[in-house]
RNA sequence: GGGGAGAUACCAAAGCGGCCAACUGGGGCAGACUGUAAAUCUGCUGUCUUCGACUUCGUAGGUUCGAAUCCUGCUCUCCCCA
């Protein structure tokens, strides 16, 4: 199947080019997208661009992935909101350097095969670019009345926008048109994919590139990915979700996935698996006949868990979920199978409070647990309101007043876990 | 500057001498149900040594056997007229 093909079932492709599908059939072609290097993780708003290059690595084509350390610099006013932080160049490395031992779970960096992926940086070639220079030979081929002419600048220049446009925003598009231009010289690189938003920035690259080198180049976006109930796709209350386990553990990232609705499900593991269409079909058509299994979201989430982090984290996260979701014997199985690390990652932020082993094993009321020694309720008599309402359990298992803790409810000789419903954790932490 | 209204628990809003720890709605929490969903139903929502006691109704006093409720001062908010 064709890229453009294997993309269009997917739903990836919101708008194309004429004839990027003849271009691609002819020979092996070169496509990059672009990547912010705000940060030394990439997180899973990236994770389009990044299905979009893998696609064109199975397809034989070549993916470049551009790192926009001089973009990232300036700011693109497409989006929102206002003028973007400045990063200096060494944090601008680190990040390059983070990024690319992501792709790499992705992308093939390292192989002879001639559609290798490979890796770029515009600051290494916009840094020594003078302004002087960059005027005169790519300003001078692109008109202002062309640039006016971008929706993105269209609508910073209206008046609903507070803050007007900075003329360093203004020259965003030209930067990241030349971007393509040198691409296309350099590595005979000929398409630009990226989010919708991205329609006009690729434009004016494709426009230079016919100008300035009678060259034909296409553009390729994808639609933004959104959510049926209308909030912003990859943030969760803790904030964006991160392929970096160290900012966004595999557990949380798992379960990001998994609590995806029905309705954004099945869009997205067409989006973000490598699974095929008969596969998907069949799942989908499974999930409607049983909506209560959720196997399309288990898929996506498995799926994802596996491609971002690894098989082994795959089945943590599956047992912290166990723990966490299910009832009773299940659930303290779970637990008591769970090892040191994988308990304080799964409860990381949770309240913990710390009790000496002593006071454990003379016997601590739940009470006391609860509100004296952890803090976690506000009175002994909202701790009895709890209890009485079978809201309180240890280790997965509902107690009653007249609990009392002891040795036997350590898990791993060091925790107990207290719970308030269903969703509030705490931490008791036994030291000697 | 003159006149009027008001300040009640997380928010809104009843209560106007004892039956008020304070109606009701929202929110929050929990229980049942469920798909770790949505909806729905139920309970709880000042503190404590909890079948009882204690401290709360802007603030400080006063009247009374008894005050969130009546009186006085103070602080703040809103409205109308200048």
């Amino acid at each position: 199947m064709s890229l453009i093909k294997e993309l269009t079932w997917r739903g990836m492709i919101h708008d194309s080019m004429p004839g990027v599908e003849e271009h691609l059939n002819e020979a092996m072609r070169a496509g990059y997208v672009g990547v912010d290097p705000t940060a030394d993780s990439l997180h899973i708003g990236h994770l389009v661009s990044i299905m979009m290059l893998k696609h064109m690595q199975v397809a034989g084509h070549k993916p470049i992935a551009l790192v926009g350390g001089a973009t990232g610099m300036i700011g693109d006013p497409s989006g929102k909101s206002n003028e973007r932080n400045l990063l200096d160049e060494e944090t601008l490395r680190k990040n390059q350097e983070g990024i690319k031992n992501q792709l790499k779970r992705f992308l093939d960096f390292d192989s002879n095969e001639p559609n290798v992926a490979e890796l770029v940086n515009n600051y290494d070639w916009m840094k020594s670019f003078s302004f002087l220079d960059f005027i005169r030979d790519v300003g001078k081929h692109i008109t202002v009345n062309y640039m006016m002419a971008k929706d993105s600048v269209k609508k910073r220049l209206s008046s609903e926008s507070a803050d007007g446009m900075s003329f360093t925003e203004f020259t965003y598009q030209l930067v990241q048109g030349f971007d393509f231009l040198q691409l296309y010289r350099d590595k005979n690189c000929t398409i630009q994919m990226g989010g919708s938003d991205q329609w006009g920035n690729i434009t004016t690259g494709t426009e230079m590139i016919r100008r300035i080198d009678q060259g034909k180049a296409f553009a390729v976006t994808c639609p933004l990915i959104t959510k049926a109930d209308g909030s912003k796709f990859g943030k969760t209350e803790s904030g964006n979700v991160w392929l970096d386990p160290e900012k966004t553990s595999p557990y949380k990232f798992y379960q990001f996935w998994l609590n995806t609705s029905d309705e954004d499900a099945a869009k997205y593991i067409k989006i973000f698996t490598l699974l095929d269409q008969k596969t998907i079909e069949t799942l989908i058509k499974e999930h409607q006949e049983e909506p209560h299994l959720r196997k399309l979201q288990k898929t996506l989430a498995e799926e994802l868990t596996v491609m971002v982090h690894s098989k082994e984290d795959l089945d943590n996260a599956i047992i912290a979920s166990e723990v966490l979701f299910k009832k009773g014997e299940e659930a303290l199985a779970g637990l008591k199978a769970m090892n040191e690390r994988l308990i304080l990652d799964v409860f990381e932020g949770v309240p913990q409070a710390e009790v000496s082993k002593s006071e454990i094993s003379n016997g601590l009321s739940i009470i006391e647990a609860l509100v004296d020694k952890g803090g976690f309720l506000k009175s002994n008599g909202e701790a009895r309101r709890e209890l009485k309402q079978n809201a309180i359990s240890v280790n997965k298992q509902k107690v009653g007043e007249e609990k009392e803790l002891n040795t036997d409810d350590l898990i791993s000789d060091k925790f107990i876990l207290l719970q308030k419903g269903k969703k509030n954790y705490y931490l008791l932490n036994v030291v000697d």
